[in-house]
DNA sequence: ACCTAATCTCTCGATGATCGAGATTATCGA
DNA sequence: TCGATAATCTCGATCATCGAGAGATTAGGT
């Protein structure tokens, strides 16, 4: 391999770095503009995520989502339900959950915040072929599968 | 645009985000594997980077890099410092500063950690033609400016 | 050379996020 | 029906972060 591959190849790598800080970024400013911190908005995230896929968070799932033990998740709903970002429901099916609701204003200003990107991330990919999309598709499989790895485990196998 | 396109670029953006929350898990682990928590990691990364250009930074430097005032710098130089990762040092061209110096064992961790990962990184790209990474690179380029005008101001001007 | 203002780091006390242990209530299985 | 399991909450402790202010050092104007 040349120097200059090996060189594009540090460099994409720092941009995929730069990226993914960009993008805390942006959570980091809706947490901002709503008086949050990370693990609230983050909370916030998972309960929008799991709406969209037509379902409900419990209190216990959420702490799975945002990796909270249980005091800590009853401790986060308190403060988010204080201020009106979500309600607590008992479960009817099982009445020892508390399934998490969250605000119709709250759920329109994140549609807002994060809709607004995804929509301005998809105008900018009109600049692209499908083709070109569908190597770069590609390309992000690969290198989140790696990362993946090396999340879990530090030598990874393959 | 059909609804194919509109559904790929959807599914990008998301590959997009799942990849910054596997980055941020390897950090993640690597906190874990250390004792330390997340803004330890991000100083001891932020120390790194500038290692690696050549300059040494202050602890007034290392605040800006991980947005903590500076008292909070102070008890997190004390806590690294403590368990040897960093040690303190008087700048002898301003005595007020106070500048930071990894250990040797901690940037060696480092460096096999994250570098593992470039390393994984690079390789993984072999799969791809010059042509094709030159894609991705405009790919990403593109993308992290939109996100990043969306860190910076919510509608961004372009 | 001086003196004031600005800069850099640290100390102190307060606040808030997180956790472990244990209590409470509800469900499940024998 | 009863014991075991599960989901959530309460309580007290710990730790990270911050604002305000102190102490030490440098910079700049006179």
């Amino acid at each position: 391999m040349s120097e200059d591959a090996a060189r594009e190849r540090q460099e994409l790598a720092l941009l995929l770095r730069r990226l993914t800080v960009e993008l805390d970024a942006v959570g980091q400013r809706f947490a901002q503009m709503h008086g949050l911190n990370r693990t609230d908005v983050r909370a916030l995230v998972a309960i929008m995520d799991a709406a969209r896929r037509g379902e409900a968070l419990t209190a216990g799932r959420l702490g799975e989502a945002v990796d909270l033990r249980s005091a800590s998740v009853t401790a986060l709903v308190d403060r988010l339900e204080k201020v009106g970002h979500l309600r607590r429901t008992r479960d009817d099916e099982d009445r020892r959950r508390v399934v998490l609701e969250m605000s119709d204003s709250t759920m329109a200003a994140g549609a807002e915040h994060f809709g607004g990107l995804a929509r301005d991330l998809a105008a900018a990919m009109a600049d692209y072929t499908p083709e070109q999309l569908a190597v770069v598709h590609r390309f992000l499989l690969d290198m989140t599968d790696v990362v993946t790895r090396h999340a879990r485990t530090d030598p990874p196998p393959p």
